[in-house]
DNA sequence: TTATTAATTTTGGCTTACCAAAAAATTAAT
DNA sequence: ATTAATTTTTTGGTAAGCCAAAATTAATAA
């Protein structure tokens, strides 16, 4: 199995798993790489030959403690080259995750190394993610979705989960940027939309949108 | 054809001839690329369909204009990224272009732009290799080997053509490095090793590496 | 000009990563 | 508890990129 399609599917299980090893679902998988189930049957049980899933059949899949460490190691190396490109080169941080999709597959340690050493040895990428440091270990945080935010209460957006251009691109447009502060005027509660201040501007949030955005209380 | 496999072929098809588009026989790609000629024939065969090569049965391969247009701009991110490399993340010189040859093979010209852009669009690499512009154009200089030179005569180190560690680890030790001035004692005519003055030191260097040596009269 | 050597191509085969379609298993709905 | 829908697996097949060995062609030496 060649390096770079082993790290995509690891790092696929990583994200859909949300983390903590649990168990992932050949559809999944599939929707997310872009093939079909027959294709992601066949690499599972490469991976469990490799040993980095445990793969039951008809079950489904999830990482090892081997399996997990490759992951963390890509996802940071994702998140260290979307910040170098936000960061040093001047790009927008709705269009680093397409390059650092490409860059996350050059394995060089001390190249990841300078390039964090340069930054500082950030904790965050320009989405408000959390990068790995290089023994996997993530900076816990008390993030939350602003579809759970409570009315009244302040907050401050630190990340989103939704990487698109377009959604980006919109969220600037409101100047829903990292680091802005907000707080909530009210929630509907026939379709979950939000009010909220933000810039002393009133924008109202579909609840589409409140999934994607990740706030701290304030 | 896989994108990153066209690249390598085309960038060795134009190395071995010199930058001239003149004929390569695929004894010498195999050998380059590492693998069989069995493979290589078949390749070009696949090269030529693209309209990348212009391919003659048992006799060789030359690149088209766009196979030439190609392998320039793969040659320009492959130097730019090892300008990159040394000047602004600190790597030495002969560990450059192992890691530029995986990230030569991303593809988006705003990055490479933005790399340019920060060293200030440079015309050389760490190796003196000149790095063509946008448009594959090269500028035109007036080097020769070290073999080429002349006795009595002084002469300033402007690149090499060997990039192996092990070779420019041993540059360094006699402080060969680019920039550095020297002027020639003696050729020995029976061995053509040549004797040198360089930082007030005398070395005599082996035919084989006044080869891998480029020098321009001072 | 043969004979020998070297380079090239052909043929047959392998592995990886994918897909399509059919079969089997699981899950959800009635 | 059946039926229907969904997910998963199996089976058969493709294209890319490689190799080994045999056959061909070209180049070199005798
Ligand atoms: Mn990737
Ligand atoms: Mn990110
Ligand atoms: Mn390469
Ligand atoms: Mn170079």
């Amino acid at each position: 199995m060649q390096s770079e399609t082993i790290e995509n599917y690891l790092k696929t299980i990583y994200h859909i798993s949300g983390g903590n090893a649990s168990i992932v679902n050949n559809k999944q998988l599939a929707d997310k790489l872009g093939v079909i189930p027959a294709t992601v049957t066949e690499a599972v049980k490469k991976l469990h030959e490799l040993k980095l899933v445990i793969y039951e059949k008809s079950y489904g899949t999830r990482l090892t403690a081997a399996g997990s460490k490759m992951a963390l190691s890509i996802v940071r190396r994702h998140r260290i080259w979307e910040t170098y490109l936000e960061k040093e080169l001047g790009f927008g941080w709705d269009e680093v995750h397409e390059i650092a999709e490409e860059l996350e597959h050059i394995k060089n340690d001390k190249l990841i190394k300078k390039l964090s050493e340069k930054l500082g040895h950030p904790n965050f990428d320009p989405h408000g993610d959390p990068i790995p440091d290089e023994k996997g270990k993530i900076q816990k945080s008390n993030f939350i979705k602003l579809s759970e935010a409570r009315p009244k209460k302040n907050y401050k957006i630190m990340g989103v989960t939704d990487h698109s251009s377009a959604f980006l691109k919109y969220l600037e447009k409101h100047q829903l940027i990292i680091g802005a502060s907000l707080s909530i005027k009210t929630i509907e509660q026939f379709d979950h939309s939000i009010v909220l201040f933000c810039k002393n501007k009133e924008v109202s949030i579909s609840p589409k949108a409140t999934e994607c955005i990740i706030v701290q209380e304030a």
